[in-house]
DNA sequence: CAGAATCCTATAGGATACTG
DNA sequence: CAGTATCCTATAGGATTCTG
């Protein structure tokens, strides 16, 4: 059983990422357009593929695919494929993905309270930049 | 007044990421290696640069400099510059930077109760690849 | 030590055209 | 309609070398 374990060392040289708990779930959640795509849906319900890409204006069909594959493989959006002619795909939410929705809403709320906060910062950071020591 | 005001189509169509509340955050606290350094930094509080280095493993000097730019842009990481031979630069995280920790860990207690269920999803699919309707 | 500078490559993602 | 296929480019990020 032990053999099977990975050392403390071990685990903690292999990846720093892994060192960072939250990290693994940071690529699930947060890759490049989930958030939008999870919002819409979560938003407007159930929608096809046409009504996503309208909805995300200027995301492509192909980065639409991927990522709705992707958000499909972790199970957190279903795909119901409706075999007619011209065919009907659509997507919506799960269980799973709807779970997240606490989380959005803790960040919203950090957002609102400090998101003021960094634009200051990132003004007086970037007027500064003239005789600064570095 | 009225003039400087984008009219609600305009709001809408210009982003649609700017349409997701939460995108902007997102860009801010999940950009790549910002959980793993914020972390770091909470957890074993002011450190050198090289410490950083160092912890996170597989990070090269030149990225883990840009991602503490910007961090310090945001407002999140305060840097601290001591002028010797040889120079030392101390990393500490702001009060601002402070203020995501319950976020964090909400996060992660996202993946406590939900992780696994992502993986039992992605075996699922994985393995049900052939013979699918597409 | 804490980076800056330079060069290089891999890959994400855009544009376009096509199909069941 | 809901993608797939192909081609292409821009940029993030790695490797290496250099410096105050």
């Amino acid at each position: 059983m032990a053999a099977s374990q990975p050392t403390w060392e071990a685990s903690m040289s292999a990846d720093p990422e892994q060192a960072c708990p939250i990290a693994p779930v940071v690529d699930i959640v947060f890759s490049r357009w989930t958030t939008p795509i999870l919002w819409a849906l979560h938003q407007y319900g159930r929608q096809r593929f046409v009504e996503l890409e309208r909805r995300l204006t200027t995301i492509t069909p192909k980065v639409l695919t991927q990522r709705l594959r992707q958000l499909e493989r972790d199970g957190l959006v279903a795909r119901t494929y409706h075999p007619e002619v011209p065919p009907r795909v659509e997507y919506e939410i799960t269980e799973l993905g709807a779970s997240l929705a606490p989380l959005f809403a803790h960040l919203a709320e950090w957002a609102a309270t400090n998101l003021d906060a960094v634009e200051q910062s990132r003004h007086t950071y970037d007027t500064a930049q003239q005789s600064r020591p570095r």
